[in-house]
DNA sequence: CCCCTAAGGTGGTCGGACCACTTTGGTCCT
DNA sequence: AGGACCAAAGTGGTCCGACCACCTTAGGGG
């Protein structure tokens, strides 16, 4: 019932894990909806070839993901995702081959939201080696012949530098939990914006870091941000 | 060892919940730093007095909540708290009979950027139900007489409203992982804005939901969360 | 001094058991 | 026939004790 091979991704908890990743499976592809009740731990057990006490790890995890919600008696029944945590998102964006453009367009827009907000408080309360650290990342973004993937990963370094910076803690954990395990998925985006654009744009925050500008940084990170967006998303309709 | 009356805080795996939010609470308060190793969970067991297989629940559900990292051989190891998940922010905010001023403040800018952003989709997205829903909202708001409390529960309800109305999946979730459990405590914040500035914000934002305005939304809704932000940190500090 | 091995410690899983609680079905009364 | 009530079955929470695979660490050998 459990093959080794595919149980395999997680190495701590293999068979709680195997189970755990079934069930979301069979969750978000409808086989149990809302409201309905998940097998029992002992029922899950039997079925599964493992002990009462892994099925239960299981189901425990599941319900702290908040996929379920688990009654002493009662048993575990789903919960609608949209109340659901963070944590789905991760399983939602995954669980078809290819992620839903929709879906990913709205991560995208929250995302967008919070770093170029970031960018605001970053830029005004960066210390000198933070400030120094985007000035060599704006640098490396300008690069001639960068390839489009390593220009993409020098965003994300500066966005994440623009999360520390902003010296918000509870910003740092919104984009933890928005890009946990996600980076997985998105390399080979083969398009990048001009050129010329990208360096109109890259002085534009530097200019925005120097100053201290937080207007300014705010809407030429959103810009960069949408670039990146629109990219993601012609890659992704385009594959 | 185990309080039954501060326990039954969960009524669901109360000993498994005891032991974990002592251990939240000792990591919080510095016990136990980065990168240390908890008690084991044999030895968690024995001197909680309870079977091993109750601390290993309380200690995966630290794990989950990103507290710490569990190794197979290796012990739990606290992880830097802006490496954790979103649910340590509740732990954070509650750890002190006082929440940080600062933690809060930082709060609430991720919430004003998140539904402040929020809203420009919801005026631009709503259906004429939910438009309709927050007219009513915004009528409630501006009653003459109305309690503090109520008024702020009022406009907890519209931002829960704008968060649905934005068809965002993602930005829901992040607004849940940012509310979880978090509505208590802050009851009883006694200040509000003038009545005067309150019936011209309400009737700002009725028009920009009217006309789909989403900048207008964007900016009117900023002005009632900072408002909102006032109010609690002034009530934060004086308390 | 470093590398490497072996012992101990740790988490992961197993098997079985009891309790408290919820659900559910049927019985009994109205 | 309908509703209130009670008992049995089912479910999660906890306990007990055990084994295994893995990591850590201390010790011995080079």
């Amino acid at each position: 019932m459990l093959e080794p091979d595919r149980a395999a991704a997680d190495s701590e908890a293999p068979r709680a894990s195997a189970i755990a990743e079934r069930l979301r499976e069979q969750i978000l592809s409808g086989k149990y909806g809302p409201g309905e009740r998940l097998p029992s731990e002992r029922e899950l057990a039997e079925r599964s070839g493992v002990h009462r006490s892994c099925a239960r790890e299981a189901l425990k995890r599941l319900a702290q993901e908040g996929f379920v919600a688990i009654r002493r008696g009662g048993g575990a029944r789903v919960l609608p995702l949209e109340q659901a945590g963070l944590g789905v998102l991760q399983h939602l964006l995954m669980h078809a081959e290819r992620p839903d453009p929709s879906l990913v367009s709205q991560w995208l827009d929250v995302h967008e939201l919070v770093i170029a907000g970031g960018a605001r408080f970053a830029v005004e309360r960066a210390d000198d080696a933070e400030r120094a650290r985007a000035r060599s990342l704006l640098a490396r973004l300008v690069e001639p012949q960068l390839p489009s993937a390593a220009l993409w990963s020098v965003v994300d370094e500066l966005t994440d530098l623009l999360a520390v910076a902003s010296r918000n803690v509870v910003l740092r954990m919104v984009r933890n939990a928005l890009t946990a395990q996600l980076r997985v998925g998105r390399k080979h985006v083969d398009n990048c914006p001009p050129h010329k654009a990208l360096v109109q744009l890259a002085s534009a925050i530097g200019r925005a870091v120097q100053q201290r500008d937080g207007d300014a940084a705010e809407t030429h990170v959103r810009t960069l941000l949408r670039a990146q967006r629109k990219a993601l998303l012609s890659r992704l309709q385009n594959a």
